[in-house]
RNA sequence: UGGGGCGUAGCCAAGCGGUUAAGGCACCGGGUUUUGAUCCCGGCAUUCGGAGGUUCGAUCCCUCCCGCCCCAGCCA
């Protein structure tokens, strides 16, 4: 009854209210949901929201969530698809106990229970090829007809059934249908199909079945044998409701699990559909399903989007009915916020430019002592080498810069990281070309550290590395893949044509602090003023590493150029 | 033109007959800062797709209208 304390909670989506009612009035005590792939591509961040959702709900409310593949098509799966889905779920930080299924360890069951609708007048063989049956079906508008075949006896609906598993018809030949209703407004209750004839080897069951169960068919009743409570699955599915309900209802199974549907995922700069992100692959746009420009669960791993992020993001855009458009940004929000506080900070030039500093003696190196997190104290410290010759960013030094730029032009003082303050004296430039080689510039001896004992203040604050110390790498850095918001809205253009030319940028010449020297690949670091960047895991090499932006800081400063 | 859904800010999203209509992203100000980062503080819907109705009172209930999405695979 009480208004006075702000709710800081985050308020429970549809569904949990559902979850937490059902709880309330005893009709589940704990709730046992599903996660269930086909194993016939790789999961992206689409699936991820379900996969917190399912996994979230058991993990809050105390109940279960089974990981469940769902391979009734066996000429679209493979078993390489199981395994790296089963890595990705793991890896998001949920795990399944013993609840591993598959849809196929249901299939001696699930040609049982089609006996059994046979026996009970719901279900016959039929004969109408597919392009017969699509006729026969109506339209939107008009109800379809019944199958001449509708009306077959139970014995010989039995006999064709056992004949149709048997091998003895061709593919296509027949099917098994349910027996609702040709007039049904819905299409989905126009006697579906529920069993084909497929001859082909199945990646776990082999060759032993030539008929394989449809969806509709195999997805309520492997819920019902796993007393699954809640069946979620998105929206496209709400049509499919009915024939959910009819055949658990017609077959009377003992419990009868309850399907919610939601929104699924749709993000702006990208596309989602398996079949787009395989054209992507296929078509050599990216390097494979994990280019860490994919947003695959395996593309975010090695763009270095840690498990935490991805889940808080899933937390964030919420569960609805609401078809959505979550913009980019969200997502990018949730691993800078995660990283921000996970991340140790360094010190990675992208593009050197190199420094003279000439008041410094040749021989000397320094020291410095840096933190590895400036909020948090428990990350420690790290020793970076100083001396004569440094490199800093290109873009810290411009020539006749404007009074806002805080950072070097020739007479300018800035302060090096941790380290002095230095003043740009000269400019060493190529006679020809006019490119800036190198910098001369002057110490102040005095502000060892980052202070000028005399309280002088400036305005910028550069990273750099030592010349003699740093490690030269490579540094990727990636952008959106598509230019667009919405790449896929217009249906007379190929999304392909929105593709953005620049998502990735090599620079083969960067440098890093030399504590990075030995770092694991898929440490995941800051680049102070840069961004987070995460040691790539296939192709970075000790001696040779590779670093990819897992996504830049915010710069108000590049905000206010534009 | 059948059926099933959905409409709260630029993008998400709470709200469940009486609220100053949460929160996040984005955006705009200001402060702190040895990252132009982080952090902090402030601004950002007199109005809930539209029009009627019920009610003392409607984002919430009813009616009609408008807009968008899904369904005619032997895919899932």
């Amino acid at each position: 009854m009480s208004n006075s304390e702000p709710n800081t909670e985050k308020p429970l989506d549809f569904i949990r209210q559902i979850v937490t009612e059902d709880q309330k009035t005893g009709k589940h005590a704990t709730p046992v949901t599903r996660f269930p792939p086909e194993p016939n591509g790789f999961l992206h961040i689409g699936h991820a929201k379900s996969i917190c959702l399912n996994f979230g709900i058991a993990n809050e409310f105390n109940g279960r969530c089974n990981m469940r593949f769902d391979d009734t098509n066996p000429s679209k799966e493979e078993s390489a698809y199981v395994k790296s889905i089963q890595e990705d779920v793991k890896w998001l930080g949920f795990s399944w106990g013993d609840n591993l299924f598959y849809a196929s360890d249901y299939f001696e069951k699930l040609y049982e229970f089609a006996l059994e609708l046979i026996r009970r007048e719901k279900a016959f063989v039929c004969d109408l090829s597919s392009e017969e049956m699509r006729a026969y079906r109506g339209t939107l508008t008009e109800p379809g007809k019944e199958s001449p075949y509708r009306n077959r006896s139970v014995e010989e609906n039995l006999e064709l059934f056992q004949a149709m598993k048997n091998g003895d018809f061709e593919e296509g030949s027949h099917v098994l249908r349910a027996k609702i209703d040709m007039a049904s407004p819905n299409l989905n209750m126009r006697d579906p199909v529920i069993y084909r004839i497929m001859k082909v080897v199945h990646h776990r069951t082999g060759d032993k079945w030539c008929i394989y169960p449809m969806y509709d068919y195999t997805h309520c009743l492997s819920d019902a044998i796993e007393e699954i409570t809640h069946s979620l699955c998105t929206l496209e599915f709400e049509n499919h409701r009915p024939l959910y309900d009819w055949v658990l209802d017609t077959l009377e199974t003992p419990v009868h699990p309850r399907q919610i549907e939601f929104a699924r995922l749709n993000l702006t700069y990208t596309v989602m559909s398996k079949r787009k992100l395989m054209q992507l692959v296929q078509e050599g746009h990216v390097s494979g399903w994990n280019d860490p420009r994919m947003l695959t669960i395996s593309g975010l791993r090695r763009r270095g989007y840690s498990p935490a992020s991805i889940r808080d993001f899933c937390k964030e855009i919420g569960i609805g009915k609401k078809e959505s458009w979550i913009d980019m940004g969200v997502l990018e929000n949730a691993v800078r916020n995660d990283l921000n506080t996970t991340a140790p900070r360094v010190m990675g030039v992208l593009d050197p430019l190199k420094v003279v500093i000439t008041n410094y003696p040749e021989d000397k190196i320094e020291e410095i002592e840096a933190r590895n997190h400036p909020q948090n104290p428990d990350m420690g410290s790290r020793m970076l080498p100083f001396s004569r010759e440094i490199f800093i960013e290109r873009t810290d030094f411009l020539e006749n810069a404007p009074k806002k730029f805080f950072r070097l032009d020739i007479g300018r003082e800035v302060r090096l990281r941790y380290a002095y303050f230095i003043t740009c004296v000269s400019v060493v430039k190529d006679e020809t070309s006019g490119e800036i080689l190198e910098l001369h510039c002057t110490y102040d001896p005095e502000t060892y550290g980052g202070n000028a004992p005399d309280g002088r203040k400036v305005k910028g604050t550069i990273h750099w590395v030592d010349a003699r110390h740093a490690v030269k790498c490579e540094v990727r850095l990636y952008d959106r893949l598509f230019e667009v918001e919405n790449p896929d809205v217009d249906k007379d253009v190929d999304f392909k044509e929105h593709l953005n030319p620049d998502s990735l940028t090599s620079i083969k010449n960067s440098l890093v602090e030399p504590s990075l020297a030995d770092a694991e690949p898929g440490t995941c670091v800051q680049f102070e003023r840069q961004g987070y960047f995460c040691i790539d895991s296939m192709n970075s090499k000790p001696g040779n590493l590779v670093f990819n932006r897992t996504v830049s800081l915010r710069d108000s400063w590049a905000k206010r150029k534009k």
